[in-house]
DNA sequence: TCTATAATTCGAAATATGTCGAATTATAGA
DNA sequence: TCTATAATTCGACATATTTCGAATTATAGA
């Protein structure tokens, strides 16, 4: 892939966005399936579970598959787009693969349209 | 069209949007030149304008296609795209039509990530 | 090492989006 | 009314995105 852009390691920082980047963050949101996944990632409890607020909630690929009605593969597409936006971390733990939200990238949102 | 879907009048309220709507919205502005022409309205001065800050910037269609280098059907047509999503307010006035951002749209933006 | 589970990559198909030029509509002014 | 300007609609085409199932990779445990 020649134009591969990822905004996993460009961002965050304290400098704001560009054009291309923030294309890239609204892209990865504009899907109902990904925009369901980061507010899944984002409410930091689920139902009838504990939650320590000083943790990033973070949930395992197999958890989101669960609650989603898509088949794996697309999932792993979703995410990877998530993942590649900097909207979210991934880090494998075992066979498993853990995902919470970039609270930077949250945190760089958040400013955006206050300015 | 079947499932033609508008935010221009059923968004803003003090309800915040749900996800259907926060898709379109994010959707309108996933694109190179959608960004850019929100921003150009956002922003409230033109270089080498007075700027009454009071006032909403407001920018004619033929004004924004002088800054952006595509056919002025390909304007017409994101313009739409922003106006369906409830993002900016379009108003024709004599042979001229006028568009300017949804304030109301920008709040509840800002609220989005801030909750 | 072999097996089962978790997740990803790959290739193909269907759908959606971005773009243009030509034709059309809306308006102001001669 | 006729003409020129501003903008939109329409139809066509190219490109991008979404989705799936099949095959593959990564890992833990027997």
């Amino acid at each position: 892939m020649s134009n591969y852009r990822s905004n996993e390691q460009t961002l965050p920082t304290n400098i704001p966005p560009d054009n291309f980047q923030l294309v890239d963050i609204f892209k990865a949101l504009a899907n109902n399936h990904r925009l369901k996944i980061y507010n899944i990632l984002t409410r930091c409890c689920t139902p009838g579970t504990q939650c320590d607020s000083n943790d990033v909630f973070s949930c395992c690929v197999g958890e989101l598959d669960s609650q989603l009605d898509i088949a794996p593969s697309t999932l792993s597409h979703h995410l990877k787009e998530l993942n590649r936006a900097g909207l979210i971390h991934m880090k494998r733990d075992g066979k498993q693969v853990f995902c919470s939200v970039n609270t930077d990238m949250m945190k760089t949102l958040q400013h955006l349209f206050t300015e």
